[in-house]
Order: C-alpha cells, then structure tokens, then sequence
DNA sequence: GCCATAAGTTACTTTTTAGTTACCGCAATT
DNA sequence: AATTGCGGTAACTAAAAAGTAACTTATGGC
C-alpha cells in the first residue's frame, strides 16, 4: 500500500517527477481523463491489462496527489466518475509533448494521433 | 532481462512513450547525460540506491532504443562513456518541461533549478 | 607474484508489484 | 426470492524487478 519512492533529499525536479508521476499507468490515465470525466468500469476496459485492484490503487494515488478528482453519485449500482482537476490538467501539455516526440521518432505509430487536445487558451 | 511491456496494439502514441521511456530509472539517465558524456561509475554514484546490475540494464535498453551511445576506451581498467545520441537530445525538452512543471507546483522543490540546460538553436 | 582498478557478468535471494478469487451493498429487475 | 450491476475491499498468490556477492579481464605498480 505504503508507495516506495527514490529518495529525493535535495529536491532534485527530475527525481520528484519520477516520483510522482513515474509509473505504468498514471500517464495513461490522465491522458484517457484529458477531455471528459470516465467511469470507474470505463478506465478498467479501456486499459487492457490492468486489474481492478492496480487501477484502484493508482487512482488513489492521483487523488491524493491532486491530479484527480473522484466523484460518486447516490445510485444503485454505484457510479463513480473520475476527472482531473486543474493540477491534472495542467500536466496534459507535458503528456502532449511526450505524445508529439514519440510521433516524431516512431514512423510505426505516427498514422495515429494523440488524443489529448489541449483546451484552447484565452 | 526480456522487457515486458505494455499491449499495444492500436499503436498508441502515449502506450508507446510509456513502454519506451516509462521507467524509474530511464529519464533520470537522460538527465544526467544531458550536457556532457559521464561514465559508468558516476553515473552509478549519481544515482543513489541503482545496483550496478540494473543500471547495466537500464543502459543496455536505453542504448538499444537509440537514445544513448555506449563508447568504450581499450584502456586498463576499462573506461566507458555514455552519452546522448541526436534521438536521446531531442528527448530534453520533454524531460525539460516535466521539470518546469514540478517546479511550478511544488513549492518544495522550487528553490532547484533543473539541471538540464537545452542547447542554443540556430 | 600479488594487489588494485573499472566495468561489467552470473547465479542466487529478496523485495516489490501485480494478479486472482471471493465477497459486500443495495435498489431494480426477473 | 434469487439475480444483475457497479465499484469497490481483503486475503492470498504469482510474477517481475531489483539487490547481493562473487567472479572476470588485463595491465600497471609494488
């Protein structure tokens, strides 16, 4: 439960991304939030591969770190929507630009485009 | 020593950044080869809490994908260099912006600045 | 002849991460 | 009255990642 992170006793920026953001899946699902709210049940199918149990633990760690907002709803059977919050959000343009780079190096995934579109400034 | 990584198979841009670069140690390496080559025992040293094991690891794939070069001195004892190669450098500004981020919205890790310094264009 | 040195490799153990199975709550549906 | 659906949790097991300790290689210095 307890998280594991590489010790960081001089604020090194780099180590303290890593550590908070450095996993599996929490890039992917900030980049499945980027542009709506999506169920719990939503996340787990659209992300091949993981089991219920990780995807809970990560969510619980994007919550507490922030990046997340998780919102139940007083129904039967239960619904629960995740979003990002404005930290969460504020994080897209990096995913974006780790999205564009690999585009640019990787011929085999450039046909398809990356999904997080960025709102639009004012 | 065979990488497992993440089903891909609509070629996802954000999966593919992950299975390539989504690791503890992979962009703390880049990092710190960011303005100069350094050798193996530095970088060991740097790097609080690697075995020498999985950094050899972490060098052979980050190699492997392209990202970094591997130059070995016929000198006794051995002397290695890593350095970035032209994919591992277009990879700092992404690296880069990641730190910017965390800066901004940890106040504890402010006062760092990031190490990575890009280089002028032309 | 023996030791030190740098950058590993190998075999083995430990730690950490992830998966599995079973179960819960409760209203609506059958 | 049993079943379905969703979003979990708990206890347990399996798998993956990482650590450890010993060994290697070849030369120069003592």
């Amino acid at each position: 439960m307890a998280r594991k992170l590489l010790e960081n006793k001089d604020s090194c920026s780099m180590l303290h991304t890593i550590n908070i953001i450095g996993t599996k899946w929490k890039p992917l699902i900030l980049y499945l939030l980027a542009n709506k709210s999506v169920r719990f049940g939503k996340l787990l199918f659209f992300m091949e591969g993981v089991s219920r149990k990780v995807l809970t633990d990560q969510l619980r760690e994007l919550e507490e770190d922030g990046f997340i907002l998780r919102q139940k709803f007083g129904e039967v059977p239960p619904r629960v929507e995740y979003s990002l919050t404005d930290k969460g959000k504020s994080f897209l343009p990096v995913l974006k630009q780790m999205c564009d780079w690999t585009i640019q190096w990787n011929p085999e995934v450039s046909f398809m485009d990356c999904k997080i579109v960025l709102p639009a400034e004012d």
